[in-house]
DNA sequence: CCGTATCCTCATCGATACTG
DNA sequence: CAGTATCGATGAGGATACGG
């Protein structure tokens, strides 16, 4: 393991912060529609499943809002809105590529954990107990 | 930028799924308590603001059924139980704190960009309008 | 000490309908 | 095409009380 990790009150304060920003329901799938190059409105509603209008427009308010996507608005009748990263936002997607990786990595360890914790579920037996190996002081 | 970052079909799912599991309130503060060693129930609830025993207890129950942390019990009395990284769990510090780092380094700038956004928003004549540089065409 | 059970609240999000 | 407005369902999560 790295000794540089930070897990400092500060690094969970911004790792909460980030979460917040890119962890929810569409923000991803958005950013990475950006990611190479300048999505249309109607272009990113179809190419991103089961999204609603609502949530495309709020997501979209709140990535622009914070200055990871640009809004351009072009005049044309009838008009097309384009949507892109902006700088910022093309280097958030090193660490949440980074984030992917590991999770395509280990997902088949995740999907095996979670089958054998849902079999031994309920069986007492097969839980892990330590030995009294220390005694209570205090 | 990076050439080699993963925006495929894939790596959305992927990232989508690894932040249904680390995006929810508590689990990056659970998974950064214990970075450093193994911690007991009330120890964790103490150090952890905020959070609500049920909470505790259902986040740690989550991240030990995906295998990203054990759960040992001290039958002593009253009982014990520690709460401690698999290796798997140690892991994913590594992709969690890059992102954390990420969010320290641009925090200054997204907070502008808020305050820009906020400042102006309602004025028309402040948005973003781009020129008739192109015509529809079907 | 370490949970589980219950109730209640509030934010999130989808569906639908309507404007420039 | 690109939104906004409104409504309703759903579920995450806090408070509280109780049990092993």
């Amino acid at each position: 393991m790295s000794p540089t990790l930070d897990h400092t009150s500060g690094g969970c304060i911004a790792a909460r912060q980030i979460l917040d920003r890119v962890g929810d329901k569409w923000s991803i799938y958005i950013v990475m529609m950006l990611s190479e190059g300048p999505v249309r409105f109607n272009q990113l509603k179809r190419s991103i499943e089961g999204i609603s209008q609502r949530m495309l427009t709020l997501t979209l308010r709140s990535l622009e809002r914070d200055g990871l996507v640009t809004r351009t608005v072009f005049p044309t009748v009838p008009q097309s809105v384009e949507y892109a990263l902006t700088d910022l936002g093309s280097t958030l997607l090193e660490p949440v590529s980074a984030l992917a990786q590991w999770a395509q990595v280990n997902s088949t360890q995740i999907q095996r954990a979670r089958a054998d914790f849902d079999a031994g579920a309920g069986k007492a037996d097969e839980q892990e107990v330590a030995g009294v190996t220390r005694i209570r002081f205090g």
